[in-house]
DNA sequence: AGGTGGATTTAGACGACACTAAAATAACTT
DNA sequence: AAGTTATTTTAGTGTCGTCTAAATCCACCT
């Protein structure tokens, strides 16, 4: 039995994050997900299969195993924490902290991980404010609606902001829309947003919003 | 023409390290070095002499180029730089530095060395005493004389501590025989030798004494 | 100069991952 | 039920880096 690549674990954090909603998952979308052909899925599909860390039904989808997903939480906590310590401790700017810690997550020993956890006060929120699992592999993931649900009026606390896109990520970040702000939603122009933040009024696009997820605070007539 | 891999970085640090003294280094010390066979040191030097790292003459042995001295450098400078950088600021015990720094030197972006370097205060030796190189790939590589080599009665400073055996490494660090401190020889014994340090007399094992580097700070009669 | 021992290189394979092109299967449509 | 289409899998390749076994070369010795 060959031993967990780094690939693999990319693999399987993919897996672990696109099974989120759904009961299995498909070929393309990992594929899609990694930048890789749907043969190079399959292929990997099938040796994760063979270490027992998926169950695969050819032609059927697949889904992680218990192996699989305490695997994925491993590495999704490494990088996670790094982000966090990279923000934190050494000030990179939170648009280049996911794929810095996209090559960190594969290196990071236990050793290093726990100092980094002690040194951030075993925070349990990435700067992004997505939750970091604990060592014994939980989380508590709570799905925020987008801004785009906030009603004219209403008032919201930036509760997430999404990974996906540095340069919307280097927008929010520059704009102070990060979690923990509290904003009120002004109204909806030609797909973006019109939002109140810290007294000032900002047009957001609508890729932008879509990025940040918030809380109610209050309703519209509070 | 490919990317210079990770793999390709151990070989060119691997040949600027033995390059120090000799003027070319044979596959069998590469080979040995590393932990491979010697075909596939062949093999690899074959392919950083196409890429134009190393100059290379079939069973002649073969020197780092310019571009491949660079290319040593910065990773050294990423080693040692993280080295220190775990040591004094995620407080990982010396021996354990080493090993950890060989797998993140080379997924270290330029941006966070800039970071962790400025965090460090641009310093110039790592926790072993070993001098990192500049960001523009110079270094003052001074060699000193082992412990070995001080009389029964003078006394010197520990400039260097090997970081080849984690298991020496781990001795002189619970012995606080480290960078910077002073000590006085008493004299040699059956390889050993003993040593004052703080006002307390120390054996070292000889496998111990051959780890340690220093610099006179007096003779004997003085 | 000839031979021999040790180092080096070549030859041939293998595993991990990726790719493209072709075949197979599921699922939808009529 | 049959056919079309989109997805998935198989087949065949290529690269990186490793290995063992076999061939080759160099240097030294007599």
């Amino acid at each position: 039995m060959p031993a967990i690549t780094g690939v693999m674990q990319d693999y399987l954090k993919a897996i672990y994050k696109l099974q989120q909603n759904r009961v299995a998952v498909s070929t393309s979308e990992i594929a899609d997900r990694l930048h890789v052909s749907a043969a190079s899925a399959t292929n990997m599909v099938k040796r994760l299969a063979h270490l027992k860390m998926v169950s695969y039904a050819p032609y059927r989808g697949f889904t992680l195993t218990a192996a699989g997903k305490r695997t994925a939480l491993e590495i999704i906590r490494h990088h996670r924490l790094v982000e966090l310590y990279l923000a934190r401790e050494l000030r990179i700017s939170l648009d280049k902290v996911d794929s810095e810690a996209e090559r960190l997550e594969h290196v990071l020993s236990e050793d290093v991980e726990a100092r980094m956890a002690a040194t951030l006060g075993d925070p349990t929120l990435d700067p992004h404010g997505d939750p970091i699992p604990s060592i014994n592999g939980t989380v508590r993931d709570v799905r925020y609606p987008t801004l785009d649900r906030l009603s004219a009026g209403e008032t919201g606390v930036v509760t997430r902001v999404s990974d996906r896109s540095p340069a919307v990520l280097r927008q929010l970040s520059r704009l102070g829309v990060l979690p923990g702000v509290v904003l009120k939603m002004l109204g909806r122009r030609s797909g973006g947003c019109q939002v109140e933040i810290a007294g000032r009024s900002l047009r957001l696009p609508k890729a932008v919003c879509e990025g940040v997820y918030i809380q109610w605070l209050t309703a519209a007539n509070s």
